[in-house]
DNA sequence: TGCATATCTTATTAAAATACTCGGGATTTG
DNA sequence: CAAATCCCGAGTATTTTAATAAGATATGCA
């Protein structure tokens, strides 16, 4: 039940973009650098985030990469799908075409796999890069208050 | 974020045996075939749960295996745990020592992680091997409610 | 125009994990 | 004793993961 780097790789390199919205497209290197992540496999990654219209790409010196849409309408559940595949715990829950299984109707772990799948959705669906954003600002404030403290 | 076939055989092996209470010792052989697994796979799985409390096993002829306690206590998440390691969506966030990570006061996706795998210990751990024989008997009723119907 | 900077595309690969398979030993019942 | 069964460790084929590599294509700027 592990996540693999893509999945990892795509939210960080997604949140990266965020943080720069408005600059102007943002060379993969410098994302590449910022997150500790190889630049030729993030590569790999972020072709598959074009296509799904989750970036926009500009060739050339110069170019680089901006989010696709609003951060607001960019959901982690978005990026992870892409990355990794319809959520499925196991195959004939699939989000997408589940896997037929001819003792579907009367499976009683199939149910559990069911509500794992819907849970992980949830969760996953209910946050997008813009509330990141708030996150990241809220922990921000909440760590320099801190640090007034003491 | 796929479930090995060692949590899902798993499960599946620990409800037949849920389903066999009171039988005395099941052999794996059929559990095996019930389940159309292969009997020396089983046999490495069932070997760890064994170690962890959850079954008993009786060796020799009219040997095998019966649940190590009552199917109310044991949950859905106490199998998954013991067959793929703690849960955790990326090891900085795993229920017994995660990894440490520097960055990890300030890490906005570490959260997202600890969401999913609260999210996800909550849905295993609600279900035990008792509520799914329950499940099971109502799904049982409903289909022979339906086929009358018909 | 030409060079530096980027994205784009395909192929290859090393290492790890997965899902078994196999062989033999220990223990108990009949 | 023989058959049934659990127990244990080693070996292995396949797949997945996480890169790496090499070159083609596109663009801005001097």
């Amino acid at each position: 039940m592990k996540l693999s780097t893509k999945g990892r790789y795509g939210v960080k390199a997604m949140f990266d973009l965020a943080q720069h919205l408005g600059e102007g497209p943002i060379a993969l290197r410098s994302i590449a650098e910022r997150q500790g992540i190889s630049e030729h496999y993030l590569e790999q990654l972020v072709s598959g985030l074009r296509k799904a219209g989750l970036v926009k790409s500009v060739r050339g010196a110069q170019g680089g990469y901006t989010l696709g849409r609003e951060p607001g309408k960019i959901r982690v559940g978005d990026i992870i799908r892409v990355l990794e595949g319809p959520l499925a715990p196991v195959d004939c829950v699939s989000e997408e075409d589940p896997e037929f299984c001819a003792k579907a109707e009367s499976c009683v772990t199939r149910c559990i796999w069911e509500k794992v799948r819907d849970s992980i959705a949830d969760v996953l669906d209910s946050i997008t890069l813009e509330s990141m954003l708030e996150d990241a600002k809220k922990l921000e404030t909440d760590r320099s208050l801190y640090m007034y403290y003491i």
